[in-house]
DNA sequence: AAATTTTATAAGCAATCGCTTAGTATAAGC
DNA sequence: GCTTATACTAAGCGATTGCTTATAAAATTT
């Protein structure tokens, strides 16, 4: 379609380009979990500016949806600032995406305890998925929707910390259903189902709205005990899982 | 952002244009349910070809990341020949979406039954709306993901006819729920976690794969079931819905 | 069979695209 | 204090964009 094959042209020598020290420490890569911590705060250096201008720019009117002079004049820089700072606008976007698919990796390998009983495994990592998204609607968006604008390679690094997710997730689902507590015919159908049930939260939830995203977090910790078939699932919509 | 205000030339005098009687019946506006009928079948005229070429290419890679060209090429048409048959992009990009939404909405009226037990209503209801999503993928993608390169009155239009998708749903949530069959809260919430949990299907779901359409409708059934903490959810469960 | 309408094409227009170049101001290293 | 590297801007490059024009074959109406 398209064609995003960097105009085509030959590409020229380029100059050296400093290779770390900058806020999302490109040097490794890109740090995970920074994305949350330094997006709102890096507001005042242009660096920080081009991202969450892209940020908002991409999660608005998507991928190909946007220049980089509205990305620019978003930042308020030139559009050649922006190149100071990133090679193409694609790299734009697969730091992006690449931020935040480590980012929840991260929060998920946090908080999942395999010593717990299955139900409250679960609830700890849908408690902390759904929150995690709700608190970033916007990067999440862009991570999840403008996957296909990214090349093969990106997507294939991209699809292996996904799956990284998903069989921790996949693991609890499995976990539960051994020992008798989740009903769960098909655990690859359930696993999907849940996490795409979570990550439309991204779609639709305004995180300055009436309902703060710990109390969205524990309202669909609810709904997908339900969905596991969970016994506990009637004992927990008691004691104040908000259902 | 990126500005799609037709290019902001002058608009010159246009040919007066056939307004009516071809397949998708423009008199009236749009046919509704006739988008998931028709483009399979008209594969062979050129207005068939182009639609279908425009809902595959905009789903494989969005509204803003298809040229016209692209379409064209992909329908084995030249470029201007599109514009036969549509006065600009976005207009393909809004009938597509005007023929999913009433379409959907329609179906969801065929089977929606309110005499009926409200967990035999809600399942009627989940399974068509689940099999329509299976069966259009494509299409869906779409109608849900390009929503936002609308223009505002088309945005508007799109919206009114969803709202009444959603009070459908919402009736017979809150039927379920005043029958004390259904355990709900938050029923605007319920129903945007089970709407988005069924929509979701057209971002993974493969129509020739090993699961028909209607199988994975019938497991979606037994997730919503649950979800609103349907007493007769384990009835279902065991005598086939799949979980 | 003539007149008209519809459907299509090749060529091209202005606007915008991603990105580069040339040049400048500021800060850092020696 | 001179050099070097960095962060930025104005201007502009070729490619591609959505869409129009001029033209003509095919289909339909009269």
């Amino acid at each position: 379609m398209r064609s995003d094959k960097t105009t085509g042209r030959a590409a020229p020598p380029r100059r050296r380009r400093k290779e770390s020290s900058d806020i999302l420490g490109f040097a490794k890569e890109i740090d995970a979990g920074l994305l949350s911590i330094v997006f709102p705060e890096q507001k005042e250096t242009s660096l920080g500016r081009l991202l969450t201008s892209a940020v908002e720019c991409f999660a608005q009117n998507g991928y190909h949806g946007t220049s980089t002079r509205d990305i620019a004049r978003h930042a308020k820089l030139s559009s050649a600032a922006l190149y100071v700072h990133f090679k193409t606008k694609n790299e734009l976007l697969y730091k992006i995406t690449l931020v935040m698919a480590r980012s929840m990796l991260q929060d998920l390998r946090n908080v999942d305890k395999p010593e717990l009983p299955p139900a409250e495994r679960l609830a700890a990592l849908i408690r902390s998925y759904v929150g995690c998204i709700a608190r970033m609607t916007m990067a999440v968006r862009v991570s999840t929707f403008e996957f296909q604008a990214l090349t093969r390679e990106q997507r294939r690094v991209t699809t292996a910390i996904r799956s990284e997710v998903n069989a921790i997730v996949t693991a609890c689902l499995e976990q539960g259903r051994d020992r008798g507590q989740f009903r769960i015919v098909d655990v690859d159908l359930m696993r999907i189902a849940i996490m795409s049930l979570c990550i439309t939260v991204c779609q639709w939830y305004k995180p300055n709205g009436r309902m703060p995203p710990e109390e969205l977090a524990d309202h669909y910790v609810g709904l997908v005990l339900r969905m596991v078939g969970c016994q506990d699932g009637a004992a927990m919509d008691a004691k104040g899982a908000g259902l």
